[in-house]
DNA sequence: CTTGACCTTCCAGTGGCTGGAAGGTTTAGA
DNA sequence: TCTAAACCTTCCAGCCACTGGAAGGTCAAG
């Protein structure tokens, strides 16, 4: 099959597969002779599984890794599993992060009376660094 | 104060301040007569602001819009209130994609051994799709 | 024979910085 | 007086993970 039904039944884009044969991520795929990209069974799978790795949230260097212990007969499950639970404590991370943010953005909004007049505590806020809130 | 000061009290760094020069989002600063950036307690403050702001999650758009509102003393608090409100929103989505990404990685992680062997469900489950979940 | 949908390569841009090179200035101390 | 460190300047490159678009080749339908 051409890229774009490789692309389509992956769930990359065609631009992404190409950018990933260019990074060395997937193998180069075989040409036609008119220089079109072919692909099988076992390209989509791989795709498949970048496409689903990214989606739970691995960057390209630890879908590498990923995609090494796939490929590699003689893995061992704990380190798929060590990436896995490293990933997740990295997204909780990122999600208090996240959470703090609103919080503070709530609290902000909380003591705006957001109408027509330039009195603001949001803007008064940002600008004192909150020193007046506590 | 030089740029190096100005970076230590407003909590940006003295290249993210050039940057913010550059693209516009503060004003060209004075020059001593060596060249030398100077800076003065006003542009502290909206250092201080961008800082804050930035912290919160507004992109440099953002952030330009609301430095635009705390310039203007004609403005209206609904705008910044409007602003807030949006930025909570997007940042809950985030934080709801964020969330789901770290529930699926929790659950192929109790799905697998972790061990020395290469069975695993982790990998089983992104090159599959979590067929066999259900 | 044309139209449109593919495909190719290559270059540029995104956001928000950060690092570093190459050079000028200032300050403190030996 | 010299020197070393710590500033400052501009400019260019790189990060991540693509995405858009230009310029051109190929193929199938009508």
């Amino acid at each position: 099959m051409n890229i774009s039904e490789a692309a389509r039944r992956s769930g990359l884009s065609s631009k992404t597969i190409r950018y990933y044969e260019d990074i060395g991520l997937i193998a180069p795929a075989q040409r036609a002779d008119n220089g079109y990209r072919r692909y099988g069974g076992r390209q989509v799978d791989e795709m498949q599984f970048l496409a689903r790795a990214r989606n739970v949230g691995f960057d390209l260097e630890e879908c590498r890794q990923l995609l090494d212990l796939h490929r590699n007969s003689h893995r061992q499950s704990r380190h798929a599993r060590q990436l896995v639970l490293e990933k997740s404590a990295q997204l909780q991370r990122r999600i208090d992060e996240l959470m703090a943010m609103r919080r503070t953005l709530d609290e902000l909004a909380g003591r705006c009376r957001g109408d027509e007049g330039p009195e603001c505590a949001i803007l008064d806020n940002l600008a004192a660094g909150g020193e007046d809130k506590a």
